[in-house]
RNA sequence: UCAUUUCAUAACGG
């Protein structure tokens, strides 16, 4: 059962939902962890309405499985839906609260996250590192390192939000600095310094953290890769794609998209129909590939 | 073996 639980979330992860229901029709026994895997692929793809319905029809509803659903909503934007269960259901844990709490954060609804935060039994780094999120990514730089430095907890997520943070308001050194006096870095933070040089053209920069990198993942590999595709360096692109170990769906969307929008619809064409597997991004790339080309028709 | 926060891709929106 722990094995065919297993393969279910890494189809569910990869986003092959076709596979993971085939899978999860075909299970011999079904536990609470397979129903709610279930449901997480779906609501992770977009389908709400299925993830719904496997919700629904599943034999018994755990912390997990109503935690699943409010995430769901949340991330379709329909929060007050998502509030709804989050009053109703019979008991919450951590992860809850902190699934509330960022589904207000996501929206920009401070106040009431803060609320949650305040209200919350009980709360962890994750829950810090929601309310460091949500004024990080609005820009909201001074209210950020106010909770930053109120935290008596950090990971290096902590630091990774931070530092992007000042990495997209064209603080540079400030990131720089984050990066050099952090505790402890992990593949995201090395991934984070590579993107804000990409992003601010100091491919050089980015390229020697890509090289000294111990690390790399397949974030990585595609951030460096876009870094050069996006300059049209699709000579070292290319070069980067085959020395993957690893690629996903991202790693090829990002291809097709780099020569797509550089005029190489033809090229972008080959990739997609040589991907392994197509995304909702992987279509609407190729369809912006043709229009930006003049193909309206293909 | 399942759910929450940070890093890579498209569109949308600004």
């Amino acid at each position: 059962l722990v094995s065919w639980n297993s393969m279910l979330t890494a189809y569910a992860q990869s986003g092959r939902i076709q596979e993971a229901k085939c899978l999860f029709d075909r299970m011999p026994h079904k536990d609470s962890i397979s129903w709610n895997a279930m449901a997480t692929a779906y609501a992770q793809n977009g389908n709400l309405q299925e993830g719904k319905r496997v919700f629904d029809s599943s034999p018994n509803q755990t912390v997990v499985s109503w935690t699943v659903m409010i995430t769901a909503y949340a991330h379709n934007g329909q929060i007050e839906e998502a509030r709804k269960l989050f009053d109703k259901m019979p008991q919450k844990n951590v992860v809850t609260w902190n699934v509330m709490l960022s589904a207000y954060a996501q929206n920009t609804d401070f106040a009431e996250a803060k609320n949650i935060f305040d209200k919350m039994p009980k709360r962890d780094v994750v829950s810090w590192n929601a309310m460091l999120s949500a004024y990080s990514q609005n820009g909201l730089l001074s209210q950020a390192r106010s909770v930053f430095d109120a935290m008596t907890i950090k990971d290096p997520v902590s630091w990774n939000i931070l530092l992007t943070a000042y990495a997209q308001n064209g603080q540079m050194d400030e990131a720089e600095n984050l990066f050099n006096r952090m505790p402890e870095k992990d593949a995201a933070t090395w991934n984070a310094m590579i993107g804000a040089y990409a992003a601010n053209g100091q491919l050089h920069e980015a390229r020697e953290l890509f090289d000294r990198m111990t690390q790399r993942n397949v974030v990585s590999w595609t951030a460096m890769m876009t870094a050069y595709a996006e300059k049209a360096d699709f000579k070292e692109a290319m070069s980067i794609f085959i020395e993957m170990p690893q690629r996903n769906v991202v790693s090829w969307n990002a291809l097709v998209s780099a020569y797509a929008q550089k005029g190489f619809p033809e090229e972008a064409k080959k990739l997609f129909d040589l991907m392994p597997h197509h995304d909702v991004s992987s279509w609407t790339s190729m369809v912006a590939a043709y229009a930006q080309n003049g193909h309206i028709d293909q």
